[in-house]
DNA sequence: CGATCACATGTGAACGATCACATTCGGGAG
DNA sequence: CTCCCGAATGTGATCGTTCACATGTGATCG
């Protein structure tokens, strides 16, 4: 019988090469102490020499706990969220867990919604929500997540689940900088309208300007690309009734820069810049960026602790918004 | 018994409330023929009242496919990378898989292989692996895979396997349109030297140098950042002994534009500089970079058509190298 | 020496779906 | 009216693991 069988080895193949019950090897296999040190080698030599790997799906049925950890994420080659969702990622691996994501492209109501369904339906243990639209507040209430989840960068309107760094603090910051450089008339360029943080940014912004006495000006709603950046400079420089500008990331402030060089406006000569998020490349445009440093690393990590300690039945950590630094 | 019993409801509470049998239900859930228009809807419905949602797991016990596709991914925040993985999950999506996604910090071959391995561990269907460096042949040939797979740009190594853009073609380009501007001292930064397509890149450049009587210069390793990019900028342009550059990237490019600005060398009148990527902010730079253009949205497509095909026992498709753009 | 007890191991029954096969049900042909 | 056949539905076994409990095995102690 040395025809390898098309099948994959299975625990009471296990069983049987080691000499022992299919139940030793699953103990020897989940670390239970309940087992002699010497059956235990023993069992793992058996394992090592068949290529056996447990079977995920099957140990997922018999304790429904399937060790995946659910992602949605608003699309984007944005440099937060991914920097965000690797550092989950490393971070559920090393606590055992897997992770499934889902990217949504559009950030309505019903796509935020058919990628929550589409993540529920594969038992899922925990959620991570990085869709910080509008939007998603309802869709989270409709459907029964039934799991622990955190909802990433949605400042404030869930406190108790959400992790975030404090964006109305980081538009204060930003702006603050511009009126301590003397500026009088800043112009905002936000991200879309519906995304949350984009809107506490503003709020950041506006609460600082009114407290310094000056007129906070319209939201420009962008999409944080530099092709909006560029387009919505190219339109504010036509009248240019404004000495300073806070762009709601730094790409929007590349764009921003470049419309400056089209018209001829020297940057920091004649126009002030900041950007948020300091990507690594900000320091490199032309000029070097001056931006809002958020640390992306620390919001993933306390997501996935958060989670963590909810699944293994700890007390819940805290929730303290995380401040960023200019 | 109008108690809500703490357990998910499952296939039979389904069957009970429509008054038919489990496998009937389950013949509803598949789509089999052999059902009733009546019954189905009836079945429909019942699903719809309990909330029912299949147990994934005991699917994939029950036939063995996970429906799950694991993807090995270098970590990056690279534009690229990010583009082909975001297409990958939403063709994926589509055609009913979910993607678990593993990220390798370093792109040695031990951690390509404890990637691999904590993917294998998982029952995937199939596999993606976007490390394109050195170490992961190695690695794909040790562990037995025994699931379809592809790797990403990774030219032509195991060319039935591997989607790729033609990057010694995207060197040529990048070289050819520097020398047609007249340049005879081309310099090269590349990424990391494991880089099996930043090899490619400098060896399309060699050739195309070569073939118009020029001498190559030694390939100097960056590491795909603008940092890194600044950096080596700043070393080459003391000596300056060069009018044009090719840059393994938009990033290192960026830090390269950087490093002129310091040493007040003026792109493109002093010296020319020739990205790879086009990212979307490559546009933006000062000045607007000329640059590769690499279809990522292409090569996802087609890895996973490539993967579904295999999976759904349909013929091979091509596989012939993408053509870069300039 | 035999009862006790902790420790180590083994056995049956889930988990929730699909698969393979058995059964029922109508309706048309002979 | 019977027989047969295909369409629709039902029943037992199975996937590979863990859980709950039963059983065996030494060492300890009076």
């Amino acid at each position: 019988m040395d025809v390898p069988k098309r099948r994959a080895p299975n625990i009471r193949d296990v069983a049987r090469a080691a000499g022992v019950s299919y139940q030793t090897v699953s103990r020897a296999l989940n670390d239970s102490p309940a087992i002699r040190e010497s059956t235990r080698t023993k069992v793992l030599a058996a394992i090592g020499e068949l290529g056996y790997r447990p079977n995920s799906a099957a140990r997922a049925l018999a304790t429904s706990r399937s060790k995946t950890i659910g992602v949605l994420s608003s699309q984007s080659g944005l440099y937060g969220p991914t920097t965000s969702i690797q550092t989950i990622e490393a971070a559920a691996r090393l606590g055992g867990y897997r992770l499934s994501v889902t990217n949504i492209t559009t950030g309505d109501y019903e796509s935020m919604r058919a990628g929550l369904d589409f993540l529920l339906d594969q038992s899922i243990d925990a959620l991570v929500v990085l869709a910080p639209q509008d939007g998603i507040y309802k869709a989270l209430r409709e459907l029964s997540i039934g799991v622990p989840y955190v909802t990433l960068e949605a400042t404030g309107l869930d406190p108790q689940r959400s992790v975030s760094i404090d964006q109305t603090h980081g538009g204060r910051l930003a702006t603050r900088h511009l009126i301590g450089l003397g500026h009088e008339q800043i112009a905002y360029i936000s991200g879309p309208s519906d995304w949350i943080e984009a809107q506490a940014r503003y709020v950041g912004y506006r609460e600082e300007m009114l407290q310094a006495g000056l007129q906070p000006r319209e939201c420009l709603f962008g999409d944080w690309t530099a092709a909006t950046g560029h387009q919505i400079g190219m339109n504010l420089l036509k009248d240019r009734d404004f000495t300073a500008i806070f762009c709601g990331n730094d790409q929007t402030a590349l764009g921003f820069l470049h419309a400056c060089r089209d018209v001829g406006v020297s940057v920091p000569g004649d126009i002030s810049v900041v950007g948020f998020d300091d990507i690594p490349e900000a320091a490199h445009f032309a000029p070097a960026l001056t931006t809002v440093r958020q640390n992306f690393v620390e919001i993933g990590r306390r997501a996935i602790a958060l989670l963590l300690s909810e699944l293994a039945g700890t007390d819940k950590l805290s929730h303290e918004p995380i401040a960023p630094e200019l």
